[in-house]
DNA sequence: TTGTTTCAGGAACAAGTGTATCAGAAGAGT
DNA sequence: ACTCTTCTGATACACTTGTTCCTGAAACAA
């Protein structure tokens, strides 16, 4: 049991929370103000050994550089929204070397929701034509863009005689194409395999309220 | 067109990549030293200008203080998963102690989806008895737990007599309350004020697959 | 005791750093 | 040509901030 209720991790958890809070690292005093410490000389003394610890990483000399070991950068991957997806347009499937251009904005999602794969673009849903799928208008669709997709997973598909777009589960049969909606209750339809045109593969839908 | 390629986004180039290499921001010295500008009172003024327009944060007279506004919805909160969420069954709200124990499970979201709201937790949907708000099953209700919200917003609500739960937008009538499914084609319901418990405000659906 | 380690306090230095001011150049529009 | 806005340049000031040096108290071990 440390003497007083331990300094150091106080330190730390200042140095959180001035993180969270301003978005930049406190300056030694900043840490002796919140954390009663009457001087700077005491907080460089804890810093020293935090960093010894390997708590924190500091550069010498540098201003607000103090930087949380524990802090690792997460995986944020910034996937572009390429535009609209509706029922009667083709999917705006992205150019090779648009990936690098502007595209009409960017969410930031975790690797837990694009679950890291690549090539991978979101598409903000308009219309109710996709409700089948239980997707709502504005919603928006995280998809992998792939040529081929495994049975029964649920695909962005381009019907070309019907020049419209929609989201269902795919199955291969004999000399035809089944697509499944994800309500259970619905119907599935049959088409050509030459009148599907898979576009990509649905990974995520998401609904900000 | 600029007369120079645009020393402003140059900057704005060379602030992102000073972030992600030394975790820190950069002072205006450094911008200058890494855009070739050769005084600091020139990147001052850019600085100025970015902020203006929007792209930056800055807090007066605190060095190393740059943020990139386009990073602040960066911040991963960590939102646990705290059970179920099924027709029968009443919503698992969380006991104000325990957001601190172990949930069944933690999602990481960005700001992005969580709105950097607070007291936030999910659910996962179990069943399909929430189909008239476009919610699967398997689907995740980020939920804030609130316990009035504004009319029109959909909110997780509990219904005494039935002793169900649903999402449903949520109206004050005189004398009784409209429940209005998030399908526009499906009909609302009544109730009395007293037999509607609203758990929460639903501020996100996600949907991985 | 004695010595060693850890922690707290105070003061001060030197460098880093935001900022203001003045001056001037370069385009754009009239 | 003229004005106006936008941009660049240089210098200087004042404050912020990392760092060092000193002193001293408290705990612990030999």
């Amino acid at each position: 049991m440390p003497r007083v209720s331990d300094t150091r991790s106080r330190i730390l958890n200042f140095i959180r929370h001035f993180l969270d809070r301003r978005g930049y690292a406190p300056t030694v005093r900043d840490i002796a103000r919140g954390c009663n410490i009457s001087t700077p000389s005491v907080v460089q003394y804890h810093l020293n050994m935090l960093e010894e610890q390997g708590f924190i990483r500091r550069d010498p000399a540098v201003f607000r550089s103090i930087q949380l070991v524990e802090r690792k950068r997460e995986a944020i991957s910034r996937v572009p929204l390429l535009g609209t997806i509706a029922a009667g347009s083709p999917i705006p499937v992205p150019a090779p070397d648009s990936w690098t251009t502007t595209p009409e904005e960017t969410l930031q999602l975790t690797g837990e929701l694009t679950q890291d794969k690549k090539d991978i673009y979101a598409l903000r849903v308009k219309g109710t034509s996709l409700v089948d799928a239980f997707v709502d208008d504005g919603d928006i669709v995280i998809i992998q863009q792939i040529t081929t997709v495994e049975d029964g997973e649920l695909a962005a598909v381009w019907l070309k005689t019907r020049q419209e777009v929609t989201l269902k589960k795919i199955y291969r049969e004999k000399g035809r194409i089944r697509l499944q909606p994800a309500n259970k209750t619905m119907q599935p339809m049959y088409f050509a395999p030459e009148e599907v045109e898979v576009q990509g593969k649905v990974i995520a839908v998401l609904r900000k309220l």
